[in-house]
DNA sequence: AATGCGGCCAACCGCAACTAC
DNA sequence: GGTAGTTGCGGTTGGCCGCAT
């Protein structure tokens, strides 16, 4: 390798770039053995010849600008260096609240698809996103490390309502209401179909609730007597680590229909997905407005203390995401661990494929890559296009849409609102008392119909039998009944 | 003042995709 | 079609800084 005095002199002046600014640039190189090439933080003087290069060459052509200009930076390195810092129009600082929100939204539909994020937020890199999401994650992770397993809770739980039902059994004015936790209030005995064994709620709506818990801070939660949860059977959820969904693939917040929350069960030799429905729609429901977490008033039977502090400002990490991977390990509370093995897992082909109709394949390029420059989009149409697998691949695809239609049929033959009438134990049974979970099937008035093959009506007295109310249901959502006017 | 810890950020690494030959 | 070089992406690491103890 050539790299004297005089090799730099002469490429620095064919650049016309001042050659001692080179050396000085050069100089005490951090370089391994036998590499000629600089590593670690760039100097100004490097980032001059960096920025003369460009403003001759143009960009592109990173591995000629050490043989061109003497920089002592593999090309790598250059283009970086360049995308990262230099390149104008750069914007620098925080993250808004806007970027946060959407950065958030979206990684709850595409992952970590720094790139592609990226691409919606001039100004900003994915290198500059994905630091930010990671710090929130680790943020996340901390705060988790402080919550007590979800089967403490529950055991604590149970053994006190027992003790307070002992010493109340006597009395005959006994409070019909939830006796709070603190400001927690849960089911009372009127409500006596919630049994430990049993799956009181459709799975979505405790995972709402364990999104409220882990969008709290830990501390919080432990003053609350919410350091663990609800009944670790009813979050059950059966995953097969290889067959995992990344239900971030389907980027529907524009028509404001929360799909990624949705309860899907892909069956496929015999491996099981279930997505609970519920995450997402509570988060994005405020997204408009300062985020709440979502509050556990939105749970039924459970009552945020109105005096709890809402959170406002700073966002927490979207717990939609938890893929409840290792909840069938009972006492265990979805772990955040396990969410990023969820959230990061590459996409999979046949869910790739089979998480969505064709259509709606056809949205997600318009809006994904809509606003991307033509090299991205290049790319990254040729990524998707390259995994993309006909519905006809799909072994096990029902169709069901979700809608804010309260007679809406579920798998089992509930109506919407009869299925939270009859798990919920707060059974007021009005639309009202609904409200919080009708943004979960979807604001489009997307019907929820179905397609009974394969369906077995699960409404049997196995403990498995609420839990398969939703995870039984086989989901994929079909756009043609989205309103085109919202496509666009 | 010293130390530890967490947040933030820049940069590197490995891999995959792309392109040119 | 095969291969080498280039580019892009995502994961990870390490350094710096501020804050709390």
């Amino acid at each position: 390798m050539c790299m004297t005095t005089e090799c730099v002199d002469r490429m620095t002046s064919e650049v016309g770039i001042d050659s001692t600014s080179v050396k000085e640039a050069n100089a005490g190189r951090n370089i391994r053995e036998g590499s000629p090439l600089k590593k670690g933080p760039w100097i100004k003087a490097e980032d001059a010849i960096l920025m003369d290069y460009v403003a001759k060459y143009g960009e592109g052509n990173w591995s000629s600008v050490h043989r061109r200009t003497g920089l002592a930076r593999c090309g790598k390195s250059c283009r970086l260096r360049w995308a990262n810092h230099l390149k104008p129009d750069l914007k620098k600082g925080a993250f808004t609240q806007e970027e946060e929100e959407l950065i958030i939204e979206m990684h709850a539909k595409i992952g970590n698809k720094w790139a592609r994020m990226a691409a919606e937020f001039p100004g900003r890199t994915d290198n500059d996103i994905k630091n930010f999401w990671n710090t929130r994650l680790k943020r996340q992770r901390r705060a988790e490390k402080h919550m007590l397993p979800l089967g403490v809770f529950f055991q604590e739980f149970s053994e006190d309502k027992q003790n307070k039902e002992l010493a109340t059994s006597s009395s005959a004015n006994s409070d019909p209401h939830p006796l709070p936790i603190n400001n927690v209030e849960i089911p009372t005995a009127e409500n006596r179909n919630f049994e430990p064994s049993q799956q009181l709620y459709p799975p979505g709506l405790l995972n709402i609730g364990f999104s409220s818990f882990l969008d709290t801070p830990a501390t919080s939660l432990r003053d609350q007597g919410l350091n663990s949860s609800w009944n670790t059977h009813s979050v059950r959820s059966t995953v097969h680590s290889s067959k995992r969904i990344r239900g971030s693939e389907a980027w529907f917040s524009d028509q404001n229909v929360d799909l990624s929350q949705a309860h899907h069960q892909y069956q496929n030799d015999g491996s099981l997905f279930t997505q609970s429905l519920g995450f997402y729609s509570l988060y994005t429901r405020n997204l408009t407005s300062n985020y709440h977490p979502s509050s556990a008033g939105d749970i039924p039977g459970i009552h945020a203390s109105s005096s709890e502090p809402k959170l406002k400002g700073k966002l927490e990490l979207p717990s939609f995401q938890t893929p409840m991977t290792s909840w069938d390990s009972p006492s265990s509370v979805p772990s955040i661990e396990s969410s990023n093995t969820f959230i990061q897992s590459p996409p999979n082909e046949y869910t790739d494929s089979c998480s969505l109709s064709p259509q709606s394949s056809d949205l997600l390029h318009a809006i994904l890559y809509g606003s991307q420059t033509p090299k991205a989009s290049r790319n990254n149409l040729h990524q998707e296009t390259s995994r993309d697998v006909g519905p006809d691949s799909c072994p096990v695809l029902r169709e069901i849409r979700w809608g804010t239609n309260p007679d809406a049929i579920t798998p089992s033959g509930h109506t919407i609102t009869s299925v939270f009438s009859e798990y919920t134990p707060s059974s007021g049974g009005s639309l009202e008392d609904h409200q919080s979970i009708a943004p979960l099937m979807g604001e489009n008035g997307c019907n929820v119909n179905q397609e009974m093959d394969n369906f077995t009506p699960t409404a049997g007295n196995d403990d498995t039998s609420n839990h398969d109310l939703f995870s039984e249901t086989d989901m994929y959502f079909s756009p043609t009944d989205w309103p085109h006017d919202k496509m666009e």
